[in-house]
Formats: structure tokens, sequence, C-alpha cells
RNA sequence: GCGCUCGUAGCUCAACGGAUAGAGCAUUUGACUACGGAUCAAAAGGUUGCAGGUUCGAAUCCUGCCGAGCGCACCA
């Protein structure tokens, strides 16, 4: 029996209570059934009488035992406990909890998908980062975040676009090329200009596949250095990204919204929304009407648009695209635009608390012997997303930043994860993966077979075979609620509690016979089950972005 | 000054308002003559920054302080 079909026999026998005039109470739209910690309280913990006690007038514990009362009466629930203030402690009998084993290997790697969000287009916008330079640590934060969010959005179910936002106009692209441009030259980069090795790696490069660049006048020139340059920089990032495992859809061009005159026609669409005013010269916003700190300006005095035009352009094509939900994933320095995108979102006449989310990531710190390793992309002194990867590569890099929640400042320590690996946790659950693939190599070399069709699901009675079976129970409510609240993480930490409960299993549960031993269904049952644990963590590890190897 | 985010074991971090706040690392002690010891078992480690409030129940929600990071452009 799975989580889901006991929280809804519950719920069924709420309603029996309600429709028999015990309890005069809304029946809950869902049942909250959670694995208790304390193995005495029982296979599962449900709180519906505590929720309920209040609305009913009647005391928790009396809501619990009516609900319990009718409970007992189905198969495969061995005993229910009412337990401190009016918790239902519920315990299967084996067979019904191994069933669990069956259900996850017959699903395969379908199992834990969901379909909560069918329907719904949700547009995930992340890293963005400018491409006047390689990725550093933030945007790898966010590499790995955002991908392993749009895998696990797609498997509940949404039609999921991936986007990088490029930001190809403006002044800080015309510092690149001015600074290329220089490096060619052998002259000094200018005061706010761009340094650093990739500078001259790229002006080499320009130079190389551009003859007689350097022969142009100065002004071709730049604008020779400003395309060619960033066109490198963003096949440069595009190939980080997809060796990183990263896939984008949609890579747009800010440059595009200009050209098409979409930010023009944007700024015209605002104005019909009658959120659009005339002041000094300027264009402006009336974003103060829907929270912000300060109304916006969308076209300057001197005839210019501004930047935050072109998010106003940008959000409404999401929009046309057929997105219901944009989300945006800013780095901290960024969290002051929270207000003013939701105000655009409103000017545009949606939902700012429905078609747009914005999440936030916290700085990552890196401590390189001990001491915080102070970054400057100014100064040329940076970590990019090449020097996380040959340090720790891809797997530890994805799985340690996936791994924590983004709204946190996250200390990554160099020394630890170069020179003492085993400490990173993906390990551990890589290794449980790969622990399991060698018992199923050790049982094919036996000859021994375990199906779906002759498993004998009440074999598996141990506490440590009961743990396990429902701890895989949990895997689609950890898939659906890290969707639902866009945490990856909880994927991840949901990994590590099943990799514990796959080895301590595995010290205490011999699988295979020993020796010349018969092969027994026991061995079959737990090779089956085996498998079923193998299926979650390939599936888990998979929507993470990380490898599950088969040896290590 | 205003706003956003965050303060949890020595360190890095968990805990969709639930029962005794959990892992890993580091420290101490055990377990390899059969499925991979990159593992397991055990010990030790906490006034969840401080003070109030909300309720059956608060690390979690509200208020006020303290501390940290970040942001407050007709810049991008």
């Amino acid at each position: 029996m799975t989580p889901a079909e006991l929280s809804q026999a519950v719920q069924a026998a709420v309603s029996a209570a309600v429709e028999a005039g015990e309890l005069t109470v809304a029946v809950p739209e869902t049942v909250n059934v959670e694995r208790p910690k304390n193995r005495d309280h029982g296979d599962y913990a449900v709180n519906v009488a505590l929720q309920l006690a209040k609305a009913a007038g009647k005391p928790p514990r009396q809501v619990a035992e009516l609900v319990a009362a009718r409970l007992r009466e189905l198969p495969g629930i061995a005993k229910i406990d009412i337990a401190g203030p009016g918790f239902l402690n519920i315990t299967l009998d084996a067979a019904t909890q191994g069933e669990l084993a069956r259900t996850v290997v017959t699903a395969g790697a379908q199992y834990g998908h969901g379909d909560a969000f069918a329907g719904q287009k949700i547009n995930l916008e992340f890293v963005s980062a400018n491409p006047t330079g390689p990725i550093h640590i933030g945007g790898v934060r966010w590499a790995a975040v955002g991908d392993s969010l749009a895998r696990i959005l797609r498997a509940c179910g949404a039609d999921v676009t991936t986007e990088y936002y490029i930001n190809d106009a403006g002044v800080q692209i015309s510092k690149f090329g001015t600074s290329l441009q220089a490096a060619a030259n052998g002259r000094p980069v200018p005061e706010d200009g761009y340094v650093g090795e990739y500078i001259n790696d790229i002006a080499a490069e320009i130079v190389k596949q551009v003859p007689g660049i350097l022969e142009l006048d100065d002004a071709t020139q730049l604008e020779s250095f400003r395309t060619e340059g960033l066109r490198l920089m963003v096949a440069e990032i595009q190939r980080s990204m997809e060796e990183f495992g990263v896939h984008f859809d949609v890579w747009f061009s800010e440059k595009s919204l200009h050209d098409s005159g979409a930010v023009e026609k944007a700024v015209e669409r605002l104005r019909e929304q009658g959120h659009v005013y005339d002041q000094d010269g300027a264009v402006w916003l009336r974003t103060t009407d829907f929270g912000d700190d300060k109304d916006r300006v969308l076209i300057k005095a001197d005839g210019d648009t501004t930047y935050f035009a072109s998010d106003a352009a940008y959000y409404l094509n999401k929009r046309d695209r057929g997105n219901d939900v944009s989300v945006y994933m800013l780095g901290a320095d960024h969290h002051g635009y929270v207000g003013r995108l939701k105000a655009i979102v409103a000017c545009a006449g949606d939902d700012p608390s429905h078609n747009i989310e914005v999440l936030i990531g916290q700085f990552v710190k890196m401590l390189k012997d001990g001491e915080e390793v102070r970054m400057s992309k100014r100064a040329g002194n940076i970590i990019t997303i090449d020097d996380v990867v040959d340090w720790i590569g891809v797997d530890a890099a994805r799985y340690s930043l996936a791994r924590v929640p983004t709204d946190s400042t996250l200390t990554l320590d160099i020394d630890v994860l170069t020179s003492q690996t085993k400490d990173n946790p993906v390990y551990y659950v890589q290794y449980a993966h790969a622990r399991m693939c060698s018992i199923a190599r050790n049982a094919a070399e036996m000859g021994i077979e375990s199906t779906a069709e002759d498993f004998k699901p009440e074999l598996l009675s141990t506490p440590w075979e009961n743990q396990l079976l429902g701890q895989l129970g949990k895997f689609p409510g950890v898939l659906a609620s890290a969707g639902e609240l866009r945490e990856a993480h909880r994927v991840a930490r949901y990994l590590e509690e099943l990799a514990g409960d796959y080895h301590r299993f595995y010290e205490n549960c011999w699988v295979l016979p020993r020796g010349d031993e018969e092969v027994t269904d026991l061995n079959r049952a737990r090779l089956l089950l085996v498998e079923a644990t193998r299926t979650v963590f390939a599936n888990g590890l998979g929507l993470l972005g990380v490898s599950a190897p088969e040896r290590m």
C-alpha cells in the first residue's frame, strides 16, 4: 500500500464518520500521511484528528478513535494506535508494505512521476549571466539547481521551457568589446573594462579568426571585436553548460527585443493598460501602484530605452509564448528587482502572485587554505564553472550545490572537496547504487531471477526491510513537494536518507544465497527489493543530473 | 535610514506548524574467513541569536531587539 493509497483510505474513513453523523466537519481535501521518525510510532502517522478536532468540537483523541474504528476494518492494516495528543499510528502487515517493492519495479523509470502540474506551461530562466566572461560560481549554483528543478517539474507533469537570457545589448558589452580591442592591440585595458587571462585568449582568437582585423579603422575594428567577442563568449558559455549537463531550450537575445521593436511595443502595451506616464522628458511606469518602492523609467529623456524596459518586453514575450508561470532565478545581488518585476506583471494585467515567481539564490563562498576567496570579475580573479568541474567533477559539483536550499549562503571548502572527495555525500549515494548493481551482477551470474510476478511480499518482514520499503514509498511525495515548493534539494536529502536505509538493510539482510545454499523465495524477494531501491536511486539521481554509476 | 534574505552541534548544512531538533565531517570506541568497509554499530556534542506573543503543539507563524549578507539610478 502506498502512502497515497493510505491517505485516500483515511480520507474515506473521515467521510464515513461524517456521513454517519459522528463528526460535523468538512472533509479535508488531502490527508497528511508521514513516516514517523520513531519506529514505535508505526509505519505511518496521521495527524488528521488534530487538525479536525477544533472544527468538530471534540477532543482530538476522540476524533482519532472515530476514524481509527473504521480503518481497522480495512484489509492490510495490522494495527492502529492512538498516541500522544491524537496521532493515528498505523502499522501495515508485511505483505501490504512489501507490495511497494512490486509497485516500484513495475513503474520503473516512471516511478515517482506524477501529474500535479499537467497542463501547466512553466518557463524557467536561470544563470543568464552577462556574456562578458566565463560563468562563475554564483551562476554554477543556479545551473545545478535550475536544471534539476526543470527535470523535477517535468516529472510532475509540467511543460517546462528552460531559458538563458543573453544581455547582449548595452554598455557592458561595449566595454567588453573595448577591452578585447585593447588587449589585441597590446594596449592597457580601460579603467572600467574587463581584465583577465580569458580576455587575452578571446582577443587572440578573434585576431586569428578575422584576418586583417587589426588593420581596420578604429570604429569598424571595435564593432568587430564586440560582435565576435560576444559570439565566442556565448559559445563558450554554451559549451560549459552542456558539459555541466545543463541544457537550455532557449537562448534568448536581449538585442533581439530591440531589433524587432518589441521594446517599443511593450511600452505601448503598458501604456494601453494605463500605467505609463510622461514626466521630465522621460517615460515612466507607475510600478508603485503595485508595491514597488518607486516608479521606473522605461524611456530616458535622451530617447534610449532602459534595461527595465527590456525586462518588461521580455516578460511580455514569455507570456505571448504561452507560459502560465515565469520563474526567475536571481542572485542575491538582484533581489531588489523582485518588486519591479512583479509590478511589470501586474501592469500587464497579469496576476503577480501566480504568473511570476522569483527565486533568490544567496551567494556561494569558497574557502581555500581556510580563507575566503574574494572574487572580482573586474579584477579578473574569478572561480569559473570550468575550475569547479576540474577540481571536483560534474557529479560532486552539481550534487553539493543542489543538496541545499538556495536561500541560504553556502560555503564550499575547496580543500575538502579536492583532497577528501569521500566526504562528499554524493559518494555516499552513488556508492549505494553501485553496491546494488553489484548484487544484481552477482545474481545474474548465479542465474537467479526475480520478477514482479513471482514476488512474495510477505517475506520482507524485518525492521530493515520495512524501513527501506517505507522510504521507497515516500519518493512520489518527495518529488511532488520538491516541485510544488521549487526546492530541488528535497530530492537529494531524500536520497541520502534512502542510502542510509539501504546500507543498513545491506548490513543486516543478506540478499543472495551463500556458498551452495538453495535459492529461496526470500532471496528472490530481497533481490526485488534491491531492484526497487536501485530504480529509485537511478530516478532520483537522474532528476539531479548526477550519474548513477554501476561501478565506482 | 528603508527594504529583502539569513542566524540551528566545533565545521558544512537538514528538518512542507507535529511526537525525544537530524545527517555528514571532525573527536572517541567497536565490526571485514562470502552479496563492494567509499559501509555499519555505538559514544559525545544543542537554552534552534535574544525577548515577548499566537495554539493542543513553534526552529518554523507574528512583534521588537541583536548580529551577518545584499539591495535601494533617467547604470547595465
